[in-house]
DNA sequence: ACCGACGGGACCTCCCGTTGTT
DNA sequence: AACAACGGGAGGTCCCGTCGGT
């Protein structure tokens, strides 16, 4: 049966996802990822022709992941300011609410990758630039909302708060506290607001863990 | 003779700290290393007990490099907002004038770690920690100083200067293209100025590369 | 399938117990047992996940066939004290008419395993208990059933059974000359019927390899 | 000086002569005989060109250990028998009161020589030679003196006595437990006694522990 | 006489991928 | 579709022996 393959096939996905995201590419052997699925090497096999395939689709699974949160909280804005809060959100529960474990997929990945796994890079570079992209079309699209300062410049902000962000995955991850990320979050979110031509109540920060830390 | 065993021994750490630096812990061979510092296997485990061994001491030597960096950058300083201009400096130099190729050491050591190279992952939360500090503390002269206002929080300050230009060498990384980083540095440069007493001249930028990159 | 790994499986521990036998543990490198058993790494690791793991199969192997020999030989006896004549006749075997090559396995796992192979030297010394128990509780039985006199200690009978052929198959196997453990098996043979009851017939001595080798 | 070289090159031996009477020859490394020198690669290559050849004196050393025995324990003789019973307690001083660990350095050579180190296993065969020699010809002594009586086969005594305590030093030393060898001993003493022509007293056993087991 | 850097190979282990089988 | 035996090679480590240097 159709149904049951494409199954299982999602089911190793999102296993390997999680054993790539937490043990990156070279440090994950194929036996672990045997018993993070529970099958065998043929079992594997029929789905996918290597290692670096399954790495891809994982990788490819993990960014979708992120991606569907996205969509999730656009869902529930109304401006495109409110948007790029929601995306600094997003960014932010890597964190404090992570869909998979091992921090940000791009981030390993482009970590990683380098020299090495020119195909994961290219994957990687993609979903970065979609990232960017994001960003960068969203303040756009505020500025022509009027929402931000018309000398907004889109690609500036959109590299900062990748940035920023990315840079305090890694430190909260490097010492297993959320407080570099918040500190971050708060930095950023203070930027974008910076530039807001309301002055506008705090944005609607909704920290995951629902504790509201104090800062 | 124990002079030869030192330098050879530098050599090693000097060339497995490129090799580390591009592939990664993992992603690097024995053999990567054997070729890369042209001993044979008997000549390396001579002075390095195993692959892990020679990592940290790559590791340190990576870090040595950057702090070394930094005292030279230091000596030329006067003011502690100078101090600060210098170091985001140092850390926008790992893209437009690499000591060692690969980026930065604490950050790649920092994602690969993750819970596979314990006693690396350390070394990399020390290193990351004196790095904060140094940041942190000379906020704090520059706040003792009157350089900076009173308002500046300096741990708040050294999350985002590090996190934003962490952030940023992957991103050049990723792309192969240190504009992120120009960007970035303009951003926290302009960030740690907004907070200066005086409105002051902008701060004296020395891009390694020469190229005034037209942004 | 099954079937097929049990029987590779079964080959290999038989094999190996032939190679480990002549050329002991250290002396026996996985090459060397590729080469017996004809397969490559990666076959022989599927079914043993270390060299020492094989190691003991092969040495609980060629217990085994011992073992079998003396339930063999059992059936064929109707008194303890033909009894304690064919355990003696088994290990003289070990050098007329040897199931494995390499002489007794527990003599030669005992010697080499010496403080450097405590895992072997459990497995030794289990294998030595079980034998002494057989000689001294097979002696036992026959002071009780009145073949042997009630002065026979069977600790010390055991003992000096087990000591006087252990170091005969040493010495027949030194020179390649089996007279040793002829010489051997007449004193014990003697010594035991010493004790015997009845003045008794010269006991069913079949000397396997049906050289009545002249003493 | 030429003494100093000789005095290294004995301690060497010395030194060596443990490390493979409890280690066997595959079982010690050249890194296990550095540190048990104190010597480094090119303070031993010096003495031996090969492990082997270090092997081979220190095997010579180690039996000419038991031969001084011999030698030492004759002196305190007056009778031929006697002599036999100073050789029995030569043996039982290898798990007693040995010289070196290891146990009886000629049974660990013919264990562990077999079909693998031929030059090792003749060695083995001379030494072994030599005693089996020994106790026949003063055996053979007995006899002449009128101490033994004439039926007695020097040969098979020789045997029967070497057998047994060899193959009870392998006994105590599997089970960390000298009182196989002890019973050993109270048999092959006895076994010798019962050909002697007078009736005589139990023989100087000189249990060298000091304690007198009581049996 | 002794040290110690180094070569180069063998060690055991584990890798990834293929193949036959159920 | 899944299992599991197996190939063949590369992994890191440690081996023994040589040789330049003190």
């Amino acid at each position: 049966m159709v149904t049951r393959a494409l199954e299982t096939r999602a089911r190793i996905v999102r296993d390997a996802a999680s054993v790539f995201g937490t043990r990156g590419f070279f440090g994950t052997s194929m036996s672990d990822l045997l018993s993070a699925t529970g099958l065998q090497k043929g079992g594997l096999y029929n789905h996918f022709g290597s290692k670096e395939q399954l790495a891809l689709e994982a990788f490819d699974y993990a960014v979708s992941l992120i991606t569907g949160r996205y969509v999730e909280a656009f869902a529930a804005t109304d401006s495109q300011l409110d948007r790029l809060y929601a995306i600094v959100d997003v960014i932010s529960a890597l964190i404090d609410d992570p869909a998979l474990p091992g921090g940000c997929p791009i981030l390993n990945a482009a970590v990683e990758s380098d020299d090495v796994l020119p195909v994961l890079r290219e994957r990687a570079q993609e979903a970065m630039t979609s990232w960017l992209r994001l960003i960068g079309s969203t303040a756009k699209a505020a500025v022509e909302a009027g929402e931000l300062r018309a000398e907004v410049d889109p690609r500036q902000l959109a590299t900062v708060v990748t940035a920023t962000l990315e840079g305090a995955v890694m430190l909260s991850k490097l010492y297993g506290d959320p407080s570099y990320m918040h500190r971050a979050v708060d930095h950023v979110t203070a930027h974008i607001r910076s530039f807001a031509t309301a002055p506008a109540a705090a944005p609607p920060r909704v920290r995951r863990t629902g504790k509201k830390a104090a800062r």
